[in-house]
DNA sequence: CATGAATGAGCATTCATTCAT
DNA sequence: CATGAATGAATGCTCATTCAT
């Protein structure tokens, strides 16, 4: 066995351990979607797998943990469309429309993920999803970004910020509601909007 | 007190009744605020007060239901100031400043409210306060109704009501966050980057 | 009002007492038919009268108390039909049929008394009312009695009496099931059978 | 012992498993026993083990389906005893003997498997235990086997097996009274009884 | 006495977590 | 490492009972 490992430096059994981790997670993005994080229990999730119970903690500490993990890989993958649209960005309101368009696309996509349709009794809470709470900080981030670089007039970039992503947030929860959803659409919108209600803005600084 | 009587024949029942189910109020909203709604149990609240579990279902069948009590207390206390803002105003900015100076001074308000700050270490949820959540409709209610008497551009008023709704909230949160938080800045900021926004999103319309 | 007393020595007071009191008798038999006695609360008997809860412990010490006092009533309506059957009978024979014909008429009088259809939902527990369980040490020393007189042959009285009473109790269940029920023919039976069957016990001693 | 898993490839986890659940079932029969069915609680069952709360909950969903596995045990135990009377018996009288003496010594044993008879004032309900309950739909069906098959004189049936039920209950709790229980006279003195009895109410059809 | 709110023990059940296998 | 049974703390909720009014 010590010698198979020797050709074989990924082995059986390093395989066998990200596959269930992968199944972990992506067991726990269905049932975060499904229940919400607070409802969904630990024995949700390895209910989604095919593990035992006790292999759960092999791989995680607490249900915290592997949300903290799916924020991760949220945030792996949609922080290089952040980064991209803001090394192509030549003007601000491009900058702004590709943040917007990669968030709403983004949210798009993710919807597709927990295949079974969403349980809509979630009467009051916003649950985030853990990708979401990581764009989250990315948003914010490359606002702040933006407006060092001068591409967006120096305002009160903290609130500025704050309204970009609120606003971010319910247009694209809005735009999951409608049927067919238009993430360009929104993202036009959305683009516009922010593009002047910034100089408004700074002009009552 | 025999005098105060005569006046008031309120017996000492009622008025343990009243600051029972206050203090039940009471708590409540600080728990909800502190754990969000789904993660806060009904031990959480009784624990909140200085009386015994089962007197929580003296006044309240459910979590829910003290939630919808404070729901509609929110509510009360809040449409008055939005519904004097629309009769009020003469023009959209008016309009449109006054409604957010009165949800920004709500919420320092109701901020106050809950004395000790358990643990502030909310880690994933947005929970919005059952006050939040009533306002949430008032506002859209309010929006919508703006544009339609002609105030407002005749805009995607879905987006923009919802825009509008997550900018407050965002901004309203990071105005709570500083010291000392300033409602009326965050009005003038909320109402000139809305004001301008709006015409730039009917342009792009 | 102690001199109003004086001329009315059964005064409200007392009128109201024991009408508190039948009252909460009342709503206890029916109570104790629908749920059985274990699944019956005290807050189901009170809920059942026009009183507060707290009145119930000025009558009662506990649902085990009602109860008991049930069960006196019913024997106390009970047992002197039984004497009678006893003291009239001149035969053994004559004696069964009075006392089974008197216990399955009873049944069926009180069968009415709840007015409401019985929950048919007890599974497997036989919840004796309480006027059964009265009645059921009544028919057995009515049994021994019989047999100390000489009505009966002097078998194992104990078995005996248990056999009756089993019988009874059984076959005045099948009646009540039947429609509809017949107590005459349920009597004819159970007289038949007892008085042979004695004979036959005794030939086997 | 590597011997023995040789023959036997049960592992401790099995065993343990086995040895909880009958642990789970003895409690569950003194406890019913000793409290009747409605009485009893899960937390009575389980404070009757060694095990924690939520182990029961590993083995059985609810007091209910407990009570079922005892029936079936019961049941299981007791239905071949009363076939093999059916199948052997060449007159009624022996079939009535060979069923009552399988009862009587049936409840002997049953009442032995409960050991620390804990609290002995079973207030007023009449539990049937589990196992009697099963036996009892056994017993009717018995009867009126051996009624169709001739055996029995075709009388009121359903009243006759009744009858029967009700006096192999009473007259075998009151077998178990005596010391020592003799199971061989009950069932002589049941036999007799029923066989002369039988003929009584035939004749009174 | 009647009232009915407060009390807190108790119950069924779930669940995160551990650990022997 | 994987397994899955055992654990017992925690939860929502009910209820008998008390006691100030």
């Amino acid at each position: 066995m010590s010698e198979a490992a020797a050709f074989e430096p990924i082995g059986k059994r390093e395989r066998a351990k990200a596959a269930n981790r992968d199944a972990i997670l992506k067991a726990a993005r269905r049932v975060f979607a499904q229940l919400g994080y607070e409802a969904a229990t630990v024995r949700d999730i390895i209910r989604g797998t095919e593990l035992a119970s006790g292999t759960f903690y092999n791989y995680f500490r607490s249900k915290e943990e592997v949300f903290e993990a799916l924020s991760d890989d949220g945030a792996r993958r949609f922080k290089p469309l952040l980064r991209a649209a803001r090394e192509r960005a030549e003007t601000f309101e491009q900058y702004l429309h590709d943040a917007f368009s990669a968030y709403f696309h983004f949210l798009l996509e993710e919807r597709n993920v927990g295949e079974r349709p969403l349980d809509e009794r979630q009467p009051h809470v916003r649950t985030d999803t853990p990708e979401m709470i990581a764009i989250y900080e990315e948003v914010r981030l490359s606002l702040e970004d933006a407006a060092m670089r001068g591409l967006a007039p120096r305002i009160d970039s903290d609130y500025l910020a704050h309204a970009c992503i609120g606003l971010a947030q319910e247009v694209g929860a809005a735009m999951l509601r409608r049927t067919p959803p238009d993430a360009d659409a929104a993202a036009r919108f959305a683009t516009a909007f922010v593009l002047r209600g910034i100089e408004g803005a700074a002009r009552n600084d």
